[in-house]
DNA sequence: ATGATTTTGCGAATCGTTCGCAAATAAGGC
DNA sequence: GCCTTATTTGCGAACGATTCGCAAAATCAT
């Protein structure tokens, strides 16, 4: 049965990602609340995180090292990140004609794409 | 300094490779290599493994458990993979419109697209 | 306040991956 | 082939991120 009880903790790891619009990961909370001189349980951190992710209030995204990272978004209405290299700074895109993104990025957010994931997933010919 | 020596235990990973055009754990990997009777460490697995993807032949791959999976596959000309979700086979896919691509997923190789995952990376206005 | 239910902290356990090092193997020259 | 040298392998230990079990603490409803 699940409750959502409103906590210290899950208020302050709320507070964290409210504080930081980027994806951070368990660990990088973690010591944001340390630095907070806010006493929560690495464990604690990982399952609120898991809970606020299960209530479509944070997404999880795994970073290039493969360690999941998480950020308040609205997963609910699809679209996806352009995310800076250098600061984490995380804007949205609706995923429009490809061709257009690069120049809408540039045009709307002065965001200079360098790279780009894509990744297609369904069922082929063979497993229909 | 890097050698290339040929040696069994690589002939045989990349015969399980070769053998097996779709994106394999080292796990996985290992587990074909016990079946054939090659008795090959897993270590040797995981370094043979990132030996082939420094050398370009091998693409890797984050699986959406994070866990690190690998195929043959030249990333020189880039480009990307229709991955069907029921048997892992996986469809080389240019980056033309992405309106477009769904309909020519589904036109030239029979493939459902039901998913996909964008992610856009560069330096944003403010990094500049 | 009381009692039922959920959450927390702690440490241990797990899982994938990497590392250190001695033994085995491959390449190159004789 | 044989020797020398550089590289690779196997093994087990170490590692880092994540999960788990369980008793103690916190929350909610009455
Ligand atoms: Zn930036
Ligand atoms: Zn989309
Ligand atoms: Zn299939
Ligand atoms: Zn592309």
């Amino acid at each position: 049965m699940r409750a959502d009880y409103v906590t210290r903790p899950r208020e302050q790891i709320a507070g964290v990602l409210r504080a930081e619009p980027r994806f951070l990961s368990a660990a990088e909370i973690h010591r944001a609340l340390e630095q907070a001189s806010a006493r929560v349980s690495l464990s604690t951190v990982y399952r609120t995180l898991e809970y606020l992710r299960s209530k479509g209030d944070v997404t999880e995204r795994l970073d290039e090292a493969g360690e999941s990272t998480f950020m308040l978004c609205e997963p609910a209405h699809h679209h996806h990140h352009a995310i800076c290299r250098v600061c984490g700074r995380v804007d949205d895109v609706s995923c429009a004609a490809l061709g257009q993104i690069a120049e809408s990025l540039r045009a709307t957010l002065g965001f200079e794409l360098d790279g780009h994931n894509m990744e297609f997933l369904g069922t082929c010919r063979s497993c229909r």
